[in-house]
DNA sequence: CGGTTTTGACCCGCGC
DNA sequence: GCGCGGGTCAAAACCG
């Protein structure tokens, strides 16, 4: 799924190739972005992780939850990573409403659950960290946002654009 | 005062 | 049918 274009100092960069939507874009503590995707205008989907999550964060795939009967349902793309952070709750530009939080099962943290708080769209997300390394936290976003970012992120699409000079290879619309 | 968090209750699917 | 595990509701508390 991801094709890493990872260089020294320079965030990571790595092709999305798939057929699915992306999740949002998720911001480390101190505003930076540390992981986050984004669409050309080719349609071509692009994904970057910050140097220091480099190693720490990894895809853990994306499935339909197609676990029953779902042909004509509209199954909800969920998708889950792991970064490696002191914090739960990352700010990913979007607005969430903790709406419940459960004790799950061989799992010494409790699961929290969030709801996008923008009118109309229902993008659910769960936050875990991990039991055995409490640095580490999953987090699985469900649904697709029908909505803007609306946390201003101006220096993040600065950021995006850096990228793109930093490694000029992964820019198809320079072909 | 409005939005968010907290937290126990409630609900529901599933396996026994 | 019942208990368990997990997801959600909702009322009260909390907070800027």
């Amino acid at each position: 799924m991801l094709t890493s274009h990872h260089q020294d100092s320079s965030p990571m960069m790595f092709h999305v190739t798939t057929s699915a939507q992306l999740p949002p874009d998720v911001a480390g503590e101190h505003g930076q972005p540390l992981m986050g995707f984004r669409q050309d205008d080719q349609g071509l989907r692009l994904g970057f992780a910050a140097p220091s999550q480099v190693g720490q964060m990894r895809m853990l795939g994306v499935n339909s939850n197609c676990s029953k009967r779902c042909e004509k349902k509209a199954r909800k793309p969920r998708y889950a990573f792991q970064t490696r952070s002191a914090v739960d709750i990352l700010d990913d530009g979007y607005r969430w409403r903790k709406y419940g939080q459960k004790a799950v099962k061989n799992s010494t943290f409790p699961r929290s659950y969030y709801r996008c708080t923008h009118p109309g769209c229902h993008v659910k997300k769960q936050v875990q960290r991990t039991a055995k390394d409490k640095g580490v936290v999953t987090t699985t976003y469900e649904g697709v946002h029908s909505h803007p970012i609306q946390k201003p992120a101006d220096n993040f699409e600065s950021m995006l654009r850096q990228m793109q000079i930093y490694n000029p290879s992964l820019n198809p619309t320079s072909a």
